[in-house]
RNA sequence: GCACCCAUAGCUCAGCUGGAUAGAGCAACGGUUUUCUAAACCGUCGGUCACAGGUUCGAAUCCUGUUGGGUGUACCA
């Protein structure tokens, strides 16, 4: 049983003997003391005036004597307005604190027998990746831990976006302007070979339309006749039509993106257990589509066409099958949603994607369950915001992006300069420090774009560096470090047994900092959300530099001290580590 | 037009069952190292929580409206 819960039940029992009335347990509002108070755990205690038919500081005493009287956890009360804020015994916390924080399995929940397929990044093959997409990654990545520390069965998939028009368009490029041109020929990653191809293909298109525009066509009429838009249609076609020319150029380029990809995501750190393929699933979904017109589900119209009506779900007619019988982007995804539930049977599935598919993901999950798929009350959609420049918007297209490996790069050669200029590299060989330099720069990137609220839009400026102090990446992986140099000192205390009897102030926050480990990670959990683990590990590592400064730790004056605090100590460098590892990112020894 | 998301310090962000005097970091200014790592710590400066109403003992938080920003509303994916 939790302190929270051991009060609730105290404050719960006092109001029934003292008024007579039976309160539930959400009746009753916890909250932490303020600093400035005396105590550590607060009743509000206005809404028990209702009962009470007393002012609030009568009735705020009154429960708190009945609280000191009948619980052995609280020592001492006091009352402010209708505040009633509780002291608990040290001994309690140093029990906790050795029951519970100083487990090597604290902060991981026990299965709960689910499974969730948690599918992210899902790239296209026609460009490289952008800071978009290092967003879309580190926040599926980072969840999937956080679901699997909350007790899920995890399944991580990426789902390839490699057939279409915009994949076309590359390989069209490439083929009239290339030269042959190989990743090895030219030195360039796969990935970004494509890319200068798709970005080469777009220039020639303008040109194209502008042409046909001096030559008296409208803008939309130009758009849809330019040649070289006609000859990637074509190639679409023939792509479709299984062209063993078309075919082999397509694998061709795709082989040089996925390994450029891979080389991206190793940087990452992030990883999959399964791979699907568009080109494998874009023709599902049809038999879906026949099986919601069986159930009237959705209608066909005069040409042939098939659509559902959600007008009275607030939503529109949405078209689900093209009247010559192709698929559209909602047909492919019915279909996928049906070919990965029959794959892994999970009781839940997410989909990490920008928040400019809300309505999409709204209607395919509201046609889903029109269907009577048991599992669609399990999806959901994982939507965050863009990451803007200050200048708007990024466009691969006309090459305004911050390219992730670029970013990754520039970032781990930041974190060589400022590592270089404290002079801390003493004693590394050149290794380690390339891959201290790694752990560094990606820390600082990584925690930059996961402390934010996945929902708000993130606004990144590339002239102004992110930082590797305050609240930082860098700042709590320092603080590991110095942690885990301590620990080296007296590595002999950490074994023997704690028998410290009191708490300084810091010792005590520390301890109820630690405790709330657990809580974090259910509502990270529970609302998808990297952000609270962030900013809480952000939270102990603050809160651990102050106690640092004000404690001594080795030179404290008794042994039992020394003792305590070093283990506390390593009870938040584990906390740091842990946390730290479910955003994905790595803790140093030293640093 | 309609729908969804967002608006908190100069900048970037916390603030989560409605609760006490709205918090951090950065930037600016000042201080702390013969003591366990100064990527640290302490202090000063900085707020009409977009605006206007409403609900409540109590609102940054809930409701309504307005303004501003973003996104969507494709027989593209």
């Amino acid at each position: 049983m939790t302190i929270d819960n051991i009060i609730i039940a105290g404050a719960r029992n006092a109001v029934s003997e003292l008024y007579d009335v039976r309160i539930s347990e959400d009746q009753v509002t916890l909250q932490e003391t303020r600093k400035e108070f005396e105590g550590q755990i607060t009743i509000v205690s206005f809404a028990f005036t209702r009962f009470s038919k007393k002012s609030p500081e009568q009735t705020g005493a009154e429960i708190g004597e009945y609280l000191l009287q009948n619980t052995a956890q609280v020592t001492g009360f006091n009352v402010i307005k209708g505040f009633l804020n509780l002291s608990i015994s040290d001994g309690y916390w140093i029990r906790t604190f050795k029951s519970e924080i100083l487990k090597p399995e604290f902060g991981q929940f026990a299965a709960n027998g689910k499974k969730i397929m948690v599918e992210y990044s899902s790239p296209n093959t026609n460009k490289p990746l952008h800071l978009g997409h290092i967003r879309n990654n580190l926040l599926g990545y980072s969840v999937s831990g956080i679901l699997s520390a909350y007790g899920y069965d995890v399944f991580k998939v990426n789902l390839v976006n490699d057939r279409g028009i915009h994949i076309c368009k590359s390989m069209l490029a490439w083929q009239k302007f290339g030269n042959g041109e190989t990743p090895e020929s030219s030195g360039l990653k796969g990935d970004h070979l494509a890319g200068k191809y798709y970005v080469l293909f777009d220039k020639e298109y303008k040109k194209q339309i502008e042409e046909l525009r001096i030559s008296g066509k409208t803008e939309e009429e130009a758009k849809r006749v330019a040649p070289i838009i006609v000859e990637a249609q074509t190639m679409l076609q023939k792509w479709e039509a299984n062209d063993s020319e078309v075919i082999n150029l397509w694998s061709k380029m795709n082989s040089w993106v996925y390994e450029g990809f891979d080389i991206t995501y190793r940087k990452l750190g992030v990883d999959f257990d399964k791979y699907y393929y568009e080109s494998n699933t874009y023709l599902l979904g049809k038999d879906i589509v026949n099986e919601g017109v069986e159930k009237g589900v959705f209608f066909r119209k005069d040409d042939g066409s098939v659509w559902i009506d959600l007008t009275n779900d607030g939503l529109d007619q949405k078209l689900v099958l093209r009247a010559d019988g192709t698929s559209v982007y909602i047909t492919q995804d019915l279909g996928t949603a049906q070919l990965k539930y029959d794959d892994f049977k999970m009781d839940e599935s997410l989909y990490v994607v920008g928040n400019e598919q809300d309505y999409h993901f709204k209607v395919l999950f509201l046609i889903l369950s029109k269907l009577e798929k048991e599992w669609a009350k399990g999806l959901h959609h994982l939507s965050y915001g863009m990451v803007d420049l200050p200048t708007g918007k990024m466009k691969s297209r006309e090459g305004t992006v911050v390219d992730a490996d670029d970013l990754i790069d520039e970032m781990v050669d930041t974190a060589r300069q400022r590592t270089e200029e404290l002079g801390k590299v003493d004693g590394l060989s050149e290794q380690e420090r390339s891959s201290l330099y790694q752990m560094i720069g990606m820390g600082a990137l990584k925690y930059f774009l996961l402390r934010v609220d996945p929902k708000k839009q993130l606004l990144f400026d590339p002239n102004e560096s992110i930082d590797f102090q305050g609240n930082t990446g860098p700042f709590i992986q320092y603080t590991h470090a110095r942690i885990k140099s301590v620990l080296a000192k007296a590595p002999h205390l950490l074994g023997l047994e704690i028998t410290h009897t009191e708490l300084t102030l810091s010792e005590r926050e520390l301890i109820i900092l630690l405790g709330n480990y657990p809580k974090i990670i259910k509502v990270s959990a529970n609302e998808y959300s990297p952000a609270q683990l962030a900013n809480y590990i952000y939270e102990l590592a603050k809160m651990y530099n102050k106690f640092y400064h004000e404690e001594p730790i080795l030179k404290a004056a008794k042994e039992e001290e020394r003792i305590f605090r070093l283990q506390l100590s390593s009870a938040v460098a584990a906390v740091l580590k842990k946390g730290m590892r479910l955003l994905g990112i790595d803790v140093p020894e030293k640093m």
